[in-house]
Parts: C-alpha cells; structure tokens; sequence
DNA sequence: GTCGAATTGGACCGCCGGTCCATTTTAGCC
DNA sequence: GGCTAAAATGGACCGGCGGTCCAATTCGAC
C-alpha cells in the first residue's frame, strides 16, 4: 500500500546521470548556455527523456537545489548546535546565515537557473504557492529564529530580505571570487543590528 | 562639433512609441509574456525597427528603467533634503530607501524583466562592467551615505544586500500588493540597525 | 519465456531574440 | 519645389530554445 510502485533500474540510473551532467554543466558554464538538450547529450541519453523524468527545466532545477540543500536542512533540524537545536536562537540565527551562504557559494550557477524560472509569476496573483520547497524551508527558518528572539519585528518580511541577498546578481558575483566570508560577516551584522534595534 | 547628428523627427516618434508600449504592456503581464516582437505590434512598426533603435531586448529595458529612475535621480542630486543634499547621511538614506522602494514598486514588471537578462555571466569574470547605470548609482548612493556615517563598516556589501531586497521575487510580489510601506520599514530597520551597531 | 507497462530518444512544434537588406522616408541643398 | 544621400523601416529569415509526441525498445513480475 504504502510501495505506491518501485522506479525501474534504468529509469534511476538515467536519474543519476542527467543530474550529475546537469550539475557539471552548471559549474562550468553561466546557465544560459546550459540548454536542456545539452545536458540531455551529456547525460547521455535522449532529450525526451528528461523531460519525461523532471517535467521541466524549472522541475529538474528544484530536484537539483532540494538534493544541494539536504545536508543542510538535516543539520538544522537534527543536528548538533549552534546550527541544531538547542542553542540560542540568535546563535543558531548567525550559524544558519553563515552556512546557508556556503551552500549557495558553491552552487552559484545553480541557483542563477533556479532565479531565472522562478519569476514566472502566475496569471492571478492568488496562488504563487508552489514557492520553492527549499525556499521555503530556508524561510521559514530565518523567520522563525527572528520572531522567536523579537516578536515585535517583521520576522517574514526580514528574512526575505536576507535571503534576498543570494539572489542579486552583484553578490553572486562576489561569491564566485571567494568573499562568502565577507558576505557572511555582512549578513550576521544585519540580523543582528535587527535583533538589537 | 558637440551637435554630432540629429534624431530624426520619425525616429523620435518611433522611439517614444515603441518606449510606452514596452511599459504599458510590461504593466500588464509578466515579462516572459512580453516578446520583442509583441512590443513592436503593439507600437505599430516593425520588429526590425525595435531592433535598430534599442539594439537588443536588454537594451530596451536598460533605456525604459534611466527612465523611470529619471526623477529620482535628479531629487538626489539636485532635489531639497533630505532626498537631496544637506541632510544628515542617516536621514538621506531613509529618505532614499523610500524613494526607491516606490520606483521600484510602480515598476515591479519592468525590474524582473531587467534581471533576467542581467544574470548574463561572461566568460571571463573579469569584465562584466557594463553595470546597469541606475543600479550603479543607487548603489553608489547607498553605500556613500552609509561609509560616511560609518567608515568601519563594509558598505558596498551592505548597499548591495540592502538593494538585492527589490529583486527578491517573494518581496517584489508583496510590493505588487501595496506592502511599499512595509518593506520600506524593515529595510529602513535593517539599516539604522547596522549604523549604530 | 511471456507480456503489459514503463521507459526511451529523436523528430517535430511554436516561438523567441536577433540579423539582413530591399524599399521608403526624411531633410538639407539648390 | 525638386534632388539626393543618408537614415529609417519592416518583415522574411535564422539558429536555437523549451516542450510534446509516439513508435520502438527495455524491463521485470509472474
């Protein structure tokens, strides 16, 4: 019952391949250049192929991001502190933004991709909802350490605002030399101005 | 000497057509929507024309924004306080963060469709200076106001964080719901924390 | 070994940004 | 007013994109 149906070997294998190919390109090429009949050619199999797996480049970018970010949301939610549970929010605050920045530092192509399918907004503004499950997780955990520590502020509106910062393209930039600990720096200063005003 | 070459009178016309249609049809749907040549058909000329006077969709779009980034220029540098000179840093910079959050809000279709074709990486890391002007005067402004109030602090990085908030896709979709002030508040929060931390 | 279901891959579609160039329009000059 | 060189025009055209389709193949439960 709960088996809804096993995925062929075959189909599990082209899986792997077409997310390391993707993956691989990525890192080498700006996004752009990184067309889904490339990666379909250096993943070795047929362009209907992928589509057929993930649906659409924005569905293969999400599954690409959600697989980047796994180690870190299990370190967040089972973890040892300050990045787990059981350190002061403040502290686990300034631990999540410093890894959240390293995460996105070594996947910068990646989340280029993932900015430029995003933006899709829908015909009416009422749903919007299939947000970005990473997204939203990284959300949701920013803003809930705020209002934890500062019921009082804005907590959803400022953490998109922090996270917004790995979205710009100047900053990205930034990242691909090297400055994540700059960014990181800047970051924790902005929370923490916050927390204190 | 300094009078290099007039613009044609049909050019002239051509041009400020081609400008309101982009704008009016960037109102009103998302900027995937709006092709090159859906903007042309709606000026009533030719896609070759759009072309010829813009030179790219990128073009375009950077000639619609010095536009409507127009006003607010000119209220910074020459405009009374505190948007203009004479005021204390601090206050300009609320003023301003203000101001751009307004802009950016009567614009949210224009600003995504810039970004996407921002995100453009060259090969080489080494240029890419070919900024968009009104980012590098918003920034210049912001990061300028706050190095003066505190020189300790990394103020480029800051502005640029600060500035990334308007390309956040879940913030720009609040904008589009008349949070203005809202955001306004928290990134006015953000940077007063920051300059007395 | 059989056979239905899942998977596969590449031809195909509509559309995009951008180019090209034969034709038309403009505006300075007599 | 005509003449003419230069500027402007617009639509056919190009390569490539994301995405669809479906006949042929492959898998694996029995």
């Amino acid at each position: 019952m709960t088996e809804v149906r096993r995925e062929r070997a075959d189909a599990a294998r082209n899986r792997r391949a077409i997310l390391e190919a993707a993956e691989r390109l990525l890192a080498e090429y700006p996004p752009e250049q990184v067309s889904m009949e490339r990666i379909a050619a250096a993943a070795g199999v047929g362009k209907g192929t992928v589509f057929h797996r993930f649906g659409s480049r924005a569905g293969l970018m999400r599954e690409l991001m959600v697989e980047r970010a796994h180690a870190l949301r299990e370190a967040v939610t089972d973890g040892p502190p300050p990045l787990g549970p059981g350190a002061a929010p403040r502290d686990r605050l300034s631990a999540f933004l410093d890894a959240v920045v390293e995460v996105v530092g070594r996947n910068k192509g990646l989340l280029a991709a993932l900015g430029e399918t995003a933006t899709a907004a829908r015909d009416s503004d009422e749903d919007a909802r299939e947000q970005h499950s990473v997204y939203r997780f990284w959300h949701g955990h920013i803003s809930g350490l705020i209002a934890e520590e500062r019921p009082d502020l804005d907590a959803e509106l400022l953490a998109h605002i922090l996270l917004g910062a790995l979205r710009s393209g100047p900053i990205v930039h930034l990242l691909g030399q090297g400055e994540a600990r700059r960014l990181a720096e800047s970051l924790r200063l902005l929370a923490t101005g916050a927390l204190e005003a």
